[in-house]
DNA sequence: GTTGCAACATACTCAGTAGTATGCAAACTC
DNA sequence: GAGTTTGCATACTACTGAGTATGTTGCAAC
């Protein structure tokens, strides 16, 4: 196996077609690393070398799986997005009128930030470099393939805000963008600030991502 | 003067009592470069050679007047916050409910954030740097000041959100401290995707900033 | 039991970059 | 108009950090 395929290989099988159980733990171990240290210090900040000092091991453990540290940082932005796909996908169900569904969108994304910081404040700085110059050809072609994915996520807001509207459950006068765009920058925005306190319960959890759905939907006003 | 005195008393002459015109220009060309650099390219992506070619100019006139790379991110930040301050500070005239004012101060802190794109995208990453290593113990200090600034900014949008609570205008029952976390996080994502488009009208800009506030106002119930 | 390969560690290269030391023309001072 | 300072440019240093080349060890297959 080519080792920039190995961990891609890895992707399809917790996908749900095999086990392998050791590699695996391996190439999982320095993605969670990476999330920290690319978190922590953003994507420049981080050498390799810190990602290998966290890790308690070199850099050749981490170049035996990952050709480059774009890649490695590319790993990471998608195992997050996917995680965030797959949330929020299973939050789609058609039950009640739009706006019940998009809140329910809305507060399984919180909930899925909140539970994976790391990875998903890598998601968000890799939105933040997308302007910035991914410089070789096939990075650039990983970052238009995140930023694709990334692209029908928010479509899934549009949609289900659209269906809103046309449901009467959602005001028509808005400008759908401007909104989608404001709901999830608020949510996206809890990388910044939002830590996990120790002992915090998953009911906490919840109640909080609730609140923030809440209050994207219904406003403020008393 | 000593040379890192030298922008600081520039800001001081800005905000009202003397004017040079002079040595000002090219200070703030400098920060202005700086600012589109460090949004496009981050503060660890972006070079100080980086900064001069943008200047047409070279290191040289960069550390002419500041001390170290980090200096001038930070002085950066601290005209952003400046004018995100000042914006919103004459936003906060008592007239109306504290809803009302609320409303006015986001629309205040929406436009500003959209016409200086570059010093609030930078503020923005500031925000990030916080837990990052600034490093020696003045970097420490300069961000220490940096975010006593801005937990003051926030405590502005806090007491009027209070306010509209006691007053009526605004519902009781909020987590106050979440509410207004995910108001600034709606308006502050803007520095990721918003960029005005050329031809784009002040009348425009105000409307956008409006929609948005309205939107974290009122929600979207229909 | 040895051949082969996976999974790393070690040791090195080399380009980029923050910061400094120095040069130098123009402006200002007296 | 001689000396001093300002406002930079040029030339250098010292170091970091990405990527590579080359071990080394253990397991697996035959």
């Amino acid at each position: 196996m080519a080792k920039n395929e190995m961990h891609r290989e890895w992707a399809l099988k917790t996908r749900g077609q095999e086990e392998s159980g050791y590699l695996v733990e391996s190439v999982v171990e320095i993605l969670d690393c990476a999330a920290l240290c690319f978190t922590e210090m953003g994507f420049q900040g981080t050498s390799i070398d810190d990602v290998a000092r966290r890790l308690g091991a070199t850099k050749g453990r981490i170049y035996h799986y990952f050709r480059s540290k774009t890649d490695l940082f590319f790993e990471v932005h998608r195992e997050g997005m996917r995680r965030l796909m797959d949330a929020v996908s299973e939050a789609m169900s058609p039950d009640g009128s739009g706006r019940e569904k998009l809140m329910r969108m809305l507060e399984a994304h919180a909930l899925t930030m909140m539970q994976n910081i790391a990875y998903e404040a890598v998601v968000v700085q890799g939105v933040h470099m997308h302007r910035l110059g991914a410089t070789t050809p096939e990075q650039r072609a990983s970052l238009d393939e995140l930023m694709s994915i990334r692209q029908k996520f928010e479509l899934l807001f549009v949609d289900a805000f659209r269906q809103g509207q046309a449901d009467g459950s959602i005001r028509p006068d808005t400008d759908v963008s401007l909104a989608v765009k404001g709901m999830l920058g608020a949510v996206n925005w809890m990388t910044i600030w939002y830590r996990p306190r120790s002992g915090e319960s998953l009911e906490q959890q919840r109640a909080m991502a609730r609140r923030m759905a809440e209050l994207q939907i219904g406003g403020i006003a008393g």
